[in-house]
DNA sequence: CTATATTGTGTAATTATTACACATTTAAAA
DNA sequence: TTTTAAATGTGTAATAATTACACAATATAG
């Protein structure tokens, strides 16, 4: 397919840039790295590619690209992630920044790392290039550079930023039923959770909407479906204060 | 006196690097700045410079400089912490990256917040050069470059920080009173607490320890000294649950 | 020795969290 | 058409955490 011949070009030019960027010269490069989650079957999945360095054949990386000269840094994740799953319209958030002196192997790279979460159902068509795979969290081990640091990173903020703000929202369908809701959680956070405790919590923050509708094509009694009220949660946000620790 | 004239010579020196190093070139350069935040007089404060770029005369700047080509990010950091305020073993976290285009008069400059906490009691003695000063948090505003982004994005992370973590007693001396401890919580998160169950919540954590000592010229009746039990908060440490939003 | 300032302490009311079981509803299989 | 399988939907009692609130004790300063 044409489309996947132009990704894999990009790439390949990403790393000559890097290369040419980088060696022989005092300067630092600057990259951005995106880490996109997405759920389906039940599982927290995320996408990676595989790698384009010989030093790292074989093994999966995170989407990255150099930042540009005259690219705001958070334009240049939008972008990566524009250019890598064709959306424009998600939830982006910067991580953490990832620079000791050898973390790549073209010389002298500090990256900037941005958690996404998308919703695969509605955009699967999108990743063809089968150089690309959403993988399920619990089997991502051993990437190439640094990548498993970042993504460990990346992982443990979106547990505990799942927690305090609707994040998890991003990753479902508009209509979801509760016990997707459930399942969402306990893949991010990774446990189980009381069924009958997790619908009275939820309930009683009172942000979800029920679309007095069912689900379809299920084999077992149906569930309602809901949708997260935004606009409710952005007035009644939390001043969290509590100490615990 | 020679220490002051030093170090005034090095942040000239610093500006002119980013000059040459940003000019008329298509390179990103990466600077690193932190925010230190110290806690006395029961207020909050932070670690300001004058701002030695003509733009920005008279204006308050975090302190900051360039990464270093072979230099780790957060070596970068705890060199600066040490350049500034002589110190090297003290809490030190990376906050955010800022990268937009025009943050830096002098060319592209994407900069790494790290905030630091230190006990201004321990290190009052560094900080000779009159043009460091700490400033109360109520009175930052208007700081020269993004700084003031920069400064409010770190103060409220620092606010969500220190109530899931025991950061706060990194600002106290080693021996502190109750008071002294709710002072501190009062003055970070900008709230009043009620005195008793303050104490409760902080007697069942069960993480300080009674030195049996008393506060030494207080006008009033002595409040017993404590501190904290960084051995049994490590073995307890919570894996923190809760869905809250 | 009196005044002032702040420490140290407990209880009752409210709210949040946990553990736990059974009848209902649908689709699929017999 | 009936039965089975699989999941939904619902409530209560016990425990734990949070809040609001007042007074006696102790030290220093005058």
């Amino acid at each position: 397919m044409a489309e996947e011949k132009t990704k894999q070009a990009k790439n390949i030019k990403t790393l000559q840039v890097i290369q040419s960027e980088v060696e022989n010269t005092n300067h630092i490069a600057l990259s951005v790295d995106c880490i996109i989650f997405g759920f389906d079957e039940a599982k927290l999945k995320v996408l990676l590619i595989r790698s384009d360095l010989k030093k790292y054949a074989g093994k999966w990386s995170l989407l990255g690209d150099l930042l540009f000269p005259n690219e705001d840094l958070d334009a240049a994740a939008y972008r990566i992630l524009k250019q890598r799953t064709g959306l424009s319209d998600v939830y982006l958030e910067q991580v953490s920044t990832f620079g000791t002196v050898n973390r790549h192997p073209a010389g002298r790279v500090v990256t900037v790392a941005y958690c996404s979460l998308i919703n695969i159902q509605h955009h699967k068509l999108n990743i063809l290039d089968n150089e690309l795979h959403w993988h399920d969290i619990k089997n991502v081990t051993g990437l190439a550079f640094d990548h498993q640091e970042i993504f460990d990173t990346c992982l443990k903020q979106l547990q505990r930023r799942v927690q305090e703000h609707p994040l998890g929202f991003n990753l479902l369908p508009k209509k979801f039923s509760l016990r997707d809701l459930q399942n969402l959680y306990e893949a991010i956070l990774d446990i189980k959770m009381d069924r009958r405790n997790f619908r009275k919590k939820f309930f009683s923050m009172d942000f979800l909407i029920d679309l007095n509708e069912m689900e379809q094509d299920v084999p077992h009694r149906p569930g309602k479906l809901y949708k997260f009220n935004y606009e409710k949660y952005e007035k009644r946000k939390k001043k969290w204060v509590g100490i615990d620790f």
